[in-house]
DNA sequence: TTGTAAGCGTTATCAT
DNA sequence: ATGATAACGCTTACAA
């Protein structure tokens, strides 16, 4: 069914390198032959096999992106970046969710270097001794939300200032005795996101800061806040290492009878579309999901071209969005773009 | 930096037929050889070359998925059930989003074709005349959220009956002067919704509703409902087609002064995050969207593999979820699973 | 159990 | 301007 170059060269009544160079404009072709060629191209619907191709030029043309999961919009907006600007840049995109399976990576990520000519990582989804076997074995990389790594490039957001930001708020706003909701350990962004409100009570003069752990997801935050604004001395604000967090305590606010901002106040992170429509509105910090996946398809493009000889360690910076969650404005909701 | 298999049976002083034989396990070798080999793959960071190996076996091993766009759960939520069983199943994914682009598109759908054993087509990504062509090349194809083509695999959810019941609710509940947001010409799944709104307003005696045109997207649905809500002869209802026209409607009433469900009710399509935080709550129809994906991906590699020879077409079911965004019940919230 | 060698479908280098 | 032909790195009969 699918015809080769032969079956065309054949056709046409032209050798194999000649149906190569009308095909690719490689070299000069005679107009009456180039004619033929393509006719007998359109005549057997010829499409030159990829593999081949890839064999014989030694490249893929597709680059690989590896993420966690695809729920919530964080990642979903990362790769759907990522994947324009690759498209644009004629690569085709592999992607690769870790999900579950944790096991298998080391070898499913293996694989799909196996395929690409170069690799996107998001977050924590690779260890480090991997990403440094993989780069070593010669296949570009470039990290994303991830601690940078010596060497590779990598891609962030600004999560400190941020941080420092929201929390200076809060304490401005008369909350105080705040905990940080989210998994410090398994997530570089978390880790700087907690260090910062960290800095920012120390500097004013407020009790340190709880660090619990919970994965990224409403029911976990629920369970979580549940559990922490059931303590006699409960918080009086938590900061949330995402929305989904967040929004999740907001249900165990509620359900424990607890009026937000008023008793307890609520920040999440990442200004997912929920956030907007909460009542009452979340207060967050929006980042640039987009432009973080179209950002690394350039960076990782110019390494596996070569055009960028050095590394790149790139912070993207974000915006602190006030809403009625945290208290203070009344109704400050949109300030937007 | 890449070792070839011809290295590696040099180092291990055999053939490269025995290194493959050891590598895929596809004939008996000696303990001993078998060692020998194995130890050379270690030392050389041995990977197969991926481009060979499928220029050799004739199949690629990835599979392919073309989709409009990842924002908004809808496709992100399928693609990511597809991607879990395709990994589970041994394919790699290859991603396409359709986005802006429109003209490019049957180049890029044709040239991602050349790259995989088959693909999953979501919505009205490619138009009937090139899917045909695909399918005819002999690249496996199911399609999903589209009108079922002859001949090929398709997957849709329940459309009509989950509009007629929610049609039939607002009617119940006194909300007679409805109209629809979305774009029926374009998206079948609208299509469909449409018309089972329609039959059951006929059945039960209103007036037709009007179809209004709409992208699928908050900001168009804000724009479309404030006009529509403007007229003298207002709906006392709103279908949208999805969350997020309903959400940006929702938008739409309370910046006119409207108050719903009381004034104005709104449904949606879906259930997205924001749908259960909004307040009032949406209304929607809930979708198995990881499932869909997931099955596509089973009905892909049953093709692919040519175990399945007859042409499935199926329905996945759907759940109405009401919500106060409707009126009829006081705050009838959540029933979730 | 192992080796030899013929593809797989391109690209690209030589000649002509 | 065009045609042979050698890679590219692997799988897999076919022999031994």
């Amino acid at each position: 069914m699918a015809a080769t170059i032969y079956q065309v060269a054949d056709l046409a009544g032209v050798s194999i390198a000649t149906v190569s160079r009308v095909l690719r404009g490689t070299a000069p072709v005679a107009v009456q032959t180039r004619q033929r060629v393509l006719l007998a191209v359109d005549e057997l619907g010829y499409r030159p096999s990829q593999p081949a191709r890839s064999l014989a030029e030694g490249r893929h043309a597709a680059n690989g992106i590896v993420f966690p999961d695809l729920s919530g919009p964080y990642y979903a907006e990362v790769v759907l970046g990522y994947e324009s600007v690759a498209a644009e840049l004629g690569s085709s995109v592999l992607i690769l969710s870790t999900h579950g399976r944790t096991k298998e990576i080391p070898d499913l990520v293996v694989d799909l270097a196996s395929r690409v000519d170069g690799l996107v990582l998001l977050g924590r989804t690779v260890d480090d001794g991997l990403v440094a076997e993989i780069a070593a074995d010669g296949t570009p990389v470039v990290t994303v939300a991830r601690a940078p790594l010596p060497g590779i490039d990598a891609l962030c957001t600004e999560n400190r200032a941020s941080a420092r930001a929201l929390a200076t708020h809060l304490v401005d706003h008369g909350y105080c005795n705040a905990h940080f909701l989210g998994d410090v350990d398994s997530s570089f962004d978390a880790h700087e996101r907690w260090q910062g409100m960290n800095e920012a009570f120390a500097d004013l003069g407020c009790p340190l800061p709880l660090q619990v752990p919970c994965p990224y997801d409403e029911e976990h935050g629920r369970m979580a806040a549940t559990e922490l604004l059931g303590w006699a001395n409960r918080p009086d604000a938590l900061v949330c290492a995402n929305d989904e967090i967040a929004l999740g305590a907001l249900l165990a606010a509620e359900a424990a009878g607890l009026r937000v901002p008023d008793d307890v106040a609520l920040t999440g992170w990442d200004d997912v579309m929920a956030a907007r429509y909460s009542r009452p509105g979340l207060t967050t910090v929006r980042q640039p999901m987009r432009r973080l996946g179209a950002l690394a398809a350039r960076r990782l493009h110019e390494r596996v071209t070569g055009e960028r000889p050095d590394v790149a360690h790139e912070v993207l910076p974000t915006r602190l969005v006030i809403r009625a969650s945290c208290g203070g404005h009344p109704e400050p909701d949109e300030q937007e773009e």
